[in-house]
Parts: structure tokens; C-alpha cells; sequence
DNA sequence: ATCCGGATCGCCT
DNA sequence: GGCGATCCGGATG
């Protein structure tokens, strides 16, 4: 990527975003997030990039969350205070993040799918040999944890101070938001609570309502 | 002890 | 657009 991206990361570093951010509806979480910078610490260095695509998963009656199975070990983490990780395991070989979000007790949480990388290029390209072009570095929830370096051990980490946070971004207006059902899921698959920055190539896939969009403005 | 499904990715056609 | 990889969590016996 430029190194204008990565310079420009460098130079401002905005304060990251206190608990009480979270503690909201979670819609509005998925939906604020979009801009944001999402960054991790590690031996290596720091790696960060700016979220263009959330999910929302709303609690026990969310058919989606896996909060539906109460609470357990695994989910643990989703009845945690707003403002901590959720980092879970999924078809044996990839970490997803999430913010937690509401209040301690109800579990909901945001999914972060997709980063504009910025910082730490150079090591993300490391962690995803497999990604030929850079847009395919952090375009998905699976990919973006293998750049950063995410996994079991920053479960339930709070998300303001390292080694992991997300720091306030250029704020993204709504003429630049798309709403869509969530991806990859079977139940509640028609609820439209997926966030996008219109137009980012870094998003995990182009969805359909891009194409209604331009045939049919 | 065993079974099954899953908030994915990468490679194949 | 389809499928295999690979393994954990939760449910069932």
C-alpha cells in the first residue's frame, strides 16, 4: 500500500474510543465503527487499519449469536463489559474479532469484517503470504485477524489501551453507507445488519445492491 | 465417547 | 459458484 496511508496513520494519533462508545445500541456501534482505526500491538510491531465493514449481533434472540447458546465458556466474553474483545474460533483454522457492545450482561457485539490496511503494511504481508494484492490482506474477519495478529489470547482485552484498541477515525457520512443482510450466516439471514463504506475496494465482498445501485440509481 | 454444524478462506472449475 | 480443510463448542448417549 502507499506511504502516504502509512504515514499519515503515524502522524495523528486520535484517542481511542472510551467504554462508554460501546455502551450503546448495537446498531449504532456497527454503524460508528465504520472510519474507525482498529490497531494491535505486538513484539513485531504495531499494525492497524480502517474498518470498512461491520456486522451486528444483537444477544439471546438474535438467532445468529452465539449468544443463542446462553452463557458458556466460549461465550463468555459476549456478556462482558462494552468496550472488550470477543475473539472466537471458527472452522478450525480462523479468528474473528469483535467489539462488545451494550452492557455487561447482555450479550451483543460487533463483528469487524474488513480493514483499509494503514500501519505495518509490510508486516501484514508477512502474516498473509496467500494474499497476492494488498486489498486481499485484511478483506474478510478471518484475514484481517491473521494480519494483525489476532487470537485466543486477546479475548476479553479491553479495547483502549494496547495491545489492542480502536482509536476515532475520519467519520464516514451517510451517503457513503450501505446497509445489507449479514454474510455467511443460515439463521436470521434476512436482517440487514451489515455495514459498508460504499465503494471500498477493501471490503470482504461486493454486494449485490452495488450493482441494483449503479444499473439503477 | 461421539457427532455435527459453523459470523471462513483459498483453490478449483 | 463449489468444495475441502480442520477443529472447537455444544448437544446427545
Amino acid at each position: 500500500m502507499s506511504r502516504r496511508s502509512d504515514a499519515a496513520a503515524t502522524r495523528r494519533r486520535p484517542r481511542a474510543l472510551p467504554a462508554s462508545f460501546y455502551a450503546r445500541d448495537t446498531e449504532v456501534v456497527a454503524r460508528e465503527l465504520l472510519g474507525c482505526v482498529l490497531e494491535c500491538h505486538s513484539p513485531d510491531g504495531v499494525v492497524s487499519g480502517r474498518i470498512v465493514e461491520t456486522e451486528a449481533y444483537l444477544g439471546e434472540h438474535d438467532a445468529a449469536c452465539h449468544a443463542v447458546a446462553g452463557r458458556t465458556a466460549r461465550t463468555e466474553a459476549l456478556y462482558g463489559p462494552p468496550g472488550t474483545a470477543y475473539v472466537y474460533f471458527i472452522y478450525g483454522m480462523y479468528w474473528c474479532f469483535n467489539a462488545v457492545t451494550r452492557e455487561a450482561g447482555l450479550p451483543s457485539a460487533v463483528l469487524v469484517r474488513a480493514l483499509e490496511p494503514l500501519e505495518g503494511i509490510a508486516r501484514m504481508r508477512a502474516r498473509r503470504r496467500t494474499a497476492r494484492r494488498d486489498v486481499d490482506l485484511t478483506n474478510g474477519p478471518g484475514k484481517l485477524c491473521l494480519a494483525l495478529g489476532i487470537d485466543r489470547t486477546l479475548d476479553r482485552v479491553p479495547l483502549q489501551r494496547p495491545p489492542l484498541l480502536i482509536r476515532a477515525g475520519t467519520p464516514v457520512a451517510d451517503a457513503e453507507v450501505i446497509v445489507t443482510p449479514r454474510i455467511g450466516i443460515t439463521k436470521a439471514a434476512d436482517w440487514p445488519l451489515r455495514w459498508l463504506v460504499a465503494g471500498s475496494p477493501y471490503v470482504s465482498r461486493t454486494p449485490a445492491t452495488f450493482t441494483r445501485r449503479s444499473l439503477a440509481p
